[in-house]
DNA sequence: GTGTGTGCAAAAGGTTTGCAAGAAA
DNA sequence: TTTCTTGCAAACCTTTTGCACACAC
């Protein structure tokens, strides 16, 4: 459980003036448990059924990519539908569920560290992604 | 070299009437030695520079969208931007370079196989995507 | 002739942008 | 008062859809 005044102090460092409205998508992004996957429309939504008053989508897509820049988020490719975000930023994979479109973060309990054997391009590896896509046996897939 | 009778049988054989287009798209794809990555605006403007006229685009996402579900393409997921397809429909990874946009394809002597250690989906895995993003060294990441 | 494919234009998502009004410093 | 932020609407880009005409069989 954070604090309002925590968010403040995270903001402000991050050069970001602390408004009611992303003091809000901290509270909703940051004020949990577990880890939150979310699309753009998912964070509007709930920020605007918490509040009780809407928060306009140019804010959101704002406030998403100033944290996405500061770190606080990771982007994740899944398809071109539309972007999917995650609060947990440190090293991981994900499965995909492609009849729920539900993303779980995988652990190193599941799957084995990757290992790049030839760096062909010559050039600094960023980041290595793996996206395991699953759906129950008997799936139509297209 | 294929000969445009084998892409004609090839059509056939899926159900797909060889049309003028759909044979020029085949040429473009597929009559080529090395794996093409694309993206649908890609084969549109080769596909019309080389016939001299323009194929509808939505003639070229109904082939691309068929070529995918009878399994001549594989579409790789990178980011929200656009969707990429692949003409090598083995299982293979990629690298990524976020200077260039340019798709690279990763062979077994460049990345280890992915090992699974528990799926708790309890679903059946369709897939497993690695993507290596690359870029300079001292680029500015955002 | 029947059924499929093409191409245009319109529509539909998701995302970005310009700008005026509002809030933070 | 200066600067940053918000929110609306319009613009943008990729992708999908409806429909009339054309083509393959």
């Amino acid at each position: 459980m954070y604090k309002n005044s925590e968010f403040i102090d995270k903001l402000r460092s991050s050069g970001l003036r602390p408004t009611k409205q992303r003091l809000k998508i901290c509270q909703v992004l940051f004020n949990r448990d577990k880890t939150f996957h979310f699309t753009i429309n998912d964070l509007a939504k709930t920020c605007s059924n918490q509040l009780g008053e809407k928060i306009s989508l140019a804010t959101i897509y704002n406030t998403v990519h100033a944290f996405k820049i500061k770190g606080y988020l990771k982007e994740i490719s899944i398809n071109s539908d539309k972007s999917y975000f995650d609060t947990n930023i440190t090293d991981h994979h994900h499965f995909f569920d492609e009849e729920t479109n539900e993303l779980i973060d995988c652990g190193d309990d599941e799957i084995e560290k990757v290992k790049i054997l030839k760096n062909i391009t010559g050039k600094k590896i960023n980041s290595i992604e793996v996206l395991i896509k699953v759906a129950s046996d008997n799936q139509n897939q297209n």
